[in-house]
DNA sequence: TTTAGACCTGCCCAG
DNA sequence: AGTGACAGGTCTAAC
């Protein structure tokens, strides 16, 4: 089944939002860049974007068997909305980045993170997804969290649509994650430990007699209150620890201020803001690290924070997510993995 | 209250 | 080609 796409245009620079850096840089491990064009799902249609330099393209697919008696101009409207929310567009990027720079340009002499990586922003994401992704990160890297987040959806989400031959499904719900078996289905498909984190959480969710304070719409109003109740909150949560939340708190909850501590950002603190503390990382160190680049970058210092990190990270392309299709006598598909090396799936 | 080990998997990269 | 360390941590059990 053939499907007309209709493209749209959007006025927004590659300064405000770059998308081959902020969809790969470990906020979210669910896009696909397919024959150049970002797509993804979400409860009801495919999202497909497209960068140009001036503006963005998008356009979407419904849920197949949707009524068709929607006007056009709605599902449009619907769209754009997704887009301006989840990429926190009400937020201007360029004007933080002029601060930053002036403020870092404090610990170093040569050019900053910031002049050399325009675009880097932090997305607003659902916080169910986020949680259970994030889940997934713990002493993981991206490459294989991403093969994850695919694994999840397409066992257990709900069928989208197709999308130049390859079928899209929603991110599943937690009643589909609480369902018996689903640890050791987890198993089967790689997640080793965390596959008991996720069945667990899902079903502190399910279960409102034992735990009638962790609920969904608990979890989504964790929007509207401070940082310490969200992050209380999702400590309660199998496999969430202090640096999990934290990563939540910023990438799904509003809590833009919140620079959250792994290893590496560790590592910036002392390599290049010459950060003077204890070698081992505790609570305390923690959150001494945490207070002194929000002192450094101010209240959006969680956005600044992404920016180092996926400075630090080098190389982007990490694999999983690049993927060519090309038509010919039969349908193949090519994935491109790190090395540029093309293998026939 | 604070601090080592164990924990799954896979892929990048020295010896 | 074949091992080993390591990856945006968390949980658990003892000090």
């Amino acid at each position: 089944m053939t499907v007309d796409i209709m493209w749209k245009k959007l006025p927004i620079k590659p300064i405000e939002v770059s998308l081959n850096k902020v969809l790969r840089c470990g906020q979210t491990f669910r896009w696909k860049n397919v024959n150049n064009t970002w797509s993804f799902t979400t409860q009801d249609r495919i999202v497909l974007l497209k960068q140009f330099e001036d503006h963005i393209q998008y356009s979407w697919i419904m849920l197949e068997g949707q009524p068709k008696d929607v006007p056009h101009s709605q599902l449009e409207k619907e769209t754009t909305s997704f887009i301006e929310d989840y990429f926190n567009l009400e937020v201007n990027l360029e004007s933080l980045y002029k601060n930053w720079i002036k403020a870092d340009l404090l610990y170093k002499k040569k050019k900053t993170p910031f002049q050399k990586f325009p675009g880097i922003r932090i997305l607003r994401q659902d916080p169910w997804e986020t949680l259970i992704s994030f889940i997934c990160s713990s002493n993981n890297n991206v490459k294989r969290i991403s093969k994850m987040c695919d694994s999840l959806v397409n066992e257990f989400g709900e069928y989208i649509n197709e999308y130049e031959g390859i079928k899209y499904y929603s991110f599943p719900n937690f009643q589909s994650l609480a369902k018996p078996g689903v640890e050791s289905k987890l198993r089967d498909l790689g997640f080793g430990y965390r596959a008991k984190y996720i069945y667990q959480t899902a079903l502190k969710f399910l279960d409102n007699e034992k735990y009638p304070d962790i609920t969904i719409e608990k979890l989504n109003d964790l929007r509207l209150q401070d940082y310490e109740t969200a992050h209380d909150f999702l400590l309660q949560l199998t496999g969430v620890g202090p640096k999990v939340a934290d990563c939540i708190c910023l990438m799904a909850l509003d809590k833009h201020d919140i620079v959250p501590i792994d290893t590496h950002v560790y590592q910036i603190a002392v390599r290049d803001y010459k950060f003077k503390g204890s070698k081992t990382m505790n609570k305390q160190v923690y959150h001494q690290i945490r207070v002194f680049f929000k002192e450094i970058f101010g209240p959006y210092a969680g956005w600044a924070q992404s920016v180092l990190f996926t400075s630090d990270l080098g190389d982007l392309n990490n694999g999983i997510n690049k993927v060519e299709v090309i038509k010919g006598e039969e349908e193949t598909i090519k994935v491109e993995n790190k090395r540029g090396i093309l293998r026939t799936l």
